[in-house]
Formats: structure tokens, sequence, C-alpha cells
DNA sequence: ATAAACCCTAAAGTTAACATTAGGGTCAAT
DNA sequence: ATTGACCCTAATGTTAACTTTAGGGTTTAT
């Protein structure tokens, strides 16, 4: 029951990224290994490597790498910030979140109407290309619309 | 009923990008003015509008400059591409749309227990960071786990 | 004991997505 | 008719997120 550790070369392999990422990761305080060998080695534990997987997904859905320290950061019961800081931070991206989640729902229903048009649809005509679909003003609204 | 057509400024007040950023997108081919003026300034119409929308949303959810350009350029009745291509590729992309939405669904459930752990909920103790709420293996898995 | 396959740091190079600079026309109002 | 707020092109600069290079230790299998 002793807890494993993973060489950069290993946690690499399993998160499907490059060495250099990782160290590159660790100078922008991203994620740190959990120890050094005594040879200098980096040693990553089994909750590094879920700090890894949180870090890629977020970068995938549009957070940068910036972002996605600052949501590494919060937490609860650390005296550094106060309740309400972080009531407001969680709260502000999870709007955020929200809008990301609405944006990629209209792309994948214009999508979705692509591709049932084609092969000779009913609506073929009608739905050439996704920017038809979303050409509804009603969606993709930005604020001064 | 004549159709408007607005300055290069002007439309990028109205989606709140700079100029410079939408001849940027001219060179790359992603967003081309409707015509240009006598004196050479680029017009663009409300259709081009739709598409700058478009482009703003789909880099949000973490698209790059090259995928939006592939998702402008998907029709179907085009006959460049074939019928099982459009098929393909939207199923595709498709895909990779569901999977963005369900990563903002786990960061998003992580940052809602934060917010509910806050201020001395009954579980504060337990999730004081969003790494120990996306701890459990089930989340966040990748292609070797 | 040596070679291949790892690991290290530090520094410089790369790519995407813009922003800035330089030098110059255009247009509306005073 | 000139000034300020626009517009143009072309070239260079910037930032984020890596990648590559250079030079050198470590580990493991033969």
């Amino acid at each position: 029951m002793t807890a494993t550790l993973y060489k950069i070369g290993e946690l690499a392999q399993k998160a499907d990224v490059s060495v250099e990422t990782l160290r590159f990761y660790e100078t922008k305080n991203l994620l740190n290994a959990h120890s050094r060998s005594s040879a200098g080695y980096r040693l990553y534990s089994e909750q590094d490597l879920h700090q890894l997987y949180f870090i890629l997904h977020a970068k995938k859905v549009g957070f940068s790498l910036a972002e996605i320290k600052q949501l590494l950061g919060v937490q609860v019961n650390k005296q550094q910030y106060t309740c309400e800081d972080v009531k407001h931070f969680t709260e502000e991206k999870i709007a955020q979140i929200e809008a990301k989640i609405d944006d990629l729902s209209k792309i994948k229903l214009a999508l979705a109407q692509l591709n049932k048009a084609c092969c000779g649809g009913e609506e073929s005509a009608m739905h050439c290309s996704i920017l038809h679909t979303l050409e509804d003003p009603t969606l993709f609204q930005v604020k001064g619309a």
C-alpha cells in the first residue's frame, strides 16, 4: 500500500504529453512533482496525475494556463482567500462554463442539421452550410446586439 | 430594404474585436469582406457579421482558427466534397463537441461543490479544492487509463 | 564496463494569433 | 482647405504555449 510514484517519462506517456511539456508546466507552477529522487529525477504521485488530467481537459475547452492556475488555486478553508472570494470566483466561472456549453450546443445543433441534410435529405437545399443554420439572429448574440 | 453594409470599424465595434483582428482574419481567409467601396474600404454584410460571431464563439470553446476554417468550409450540395465526406466530418466534430461538453460539465460540477462547501457548509472539510472533487478516477479518464 | 535509454538545466527557437509601427490615402465638418 | 477620425498595405513586434538544442549526469541491460 505504498504510494506509486512515476518518473517524468512514465507520467508523460500516461497522459499523452511530452516530457518537455511537463517541465514547462513546472516552470509555470501549474504542476509540481511530488518529490525528487536522490539523483534529482522528478517523481509524480497519483494526485499529480489527476491534476495533469484536469489541466489537459480544461485546456481542451478553451481555458488558458493562467485561468487553469486560478482554478487550481481556489480552495475552501485555506485562509489566504475569504469565503466571499471563493463564492464569487466559483459563481463567475460557473456562468462562464454555462456560456461555453451553450455555444457548443449551438454549434452541435448546426452540425447535426448539416449532417441530416446530407445525402439528399429533405432539407438539402435549405441548410447548405453551417452558417446558414446559424443565421438565425436569436443564436449567438453578442452583448451590443 | 437595401442590404446594410458596415465599415471595418463598425463591424469591429459590433463584435467587440479590433480592426486589426478583422484584417488578420482576412489574410487567413476566415472572414472576407462582402465588397469594397470605391476607395478600397472593406464593406461587411449582415452575413459577414454572423460569420464573425460564429468564429468568436467557436474560438471561445477551444477551436483553433484552422479548425474553424474547416467548420466554415463544410457544405452540403457543393460538389467539392462528397456526401460521405460531410457525413464523416460532421459526425467526428459532433463527437468532439460532446466530449467538450462533458469536460465542461465535470468542471462545473466541481466548482459547484466547492461553492456549496463554502462558508461553513457541511462538506467544508471534504471538498477543500477543485482537485479533491475531481480525484474520482471515473472522471477525466484518458485513453490509456 | 559500456552503450542505450533515461533524466537534468539553461537557453534559444517555433507557431498561432494577434498588435504595433510606418507611411500614406479618404471623408465629413469647421 | 485643413484637421481629425477614419481607412489602406506591408512589415515588424509580441505573447502564450510549447519545442529544440546543447551539454551533461543516471540507470539498466548486456
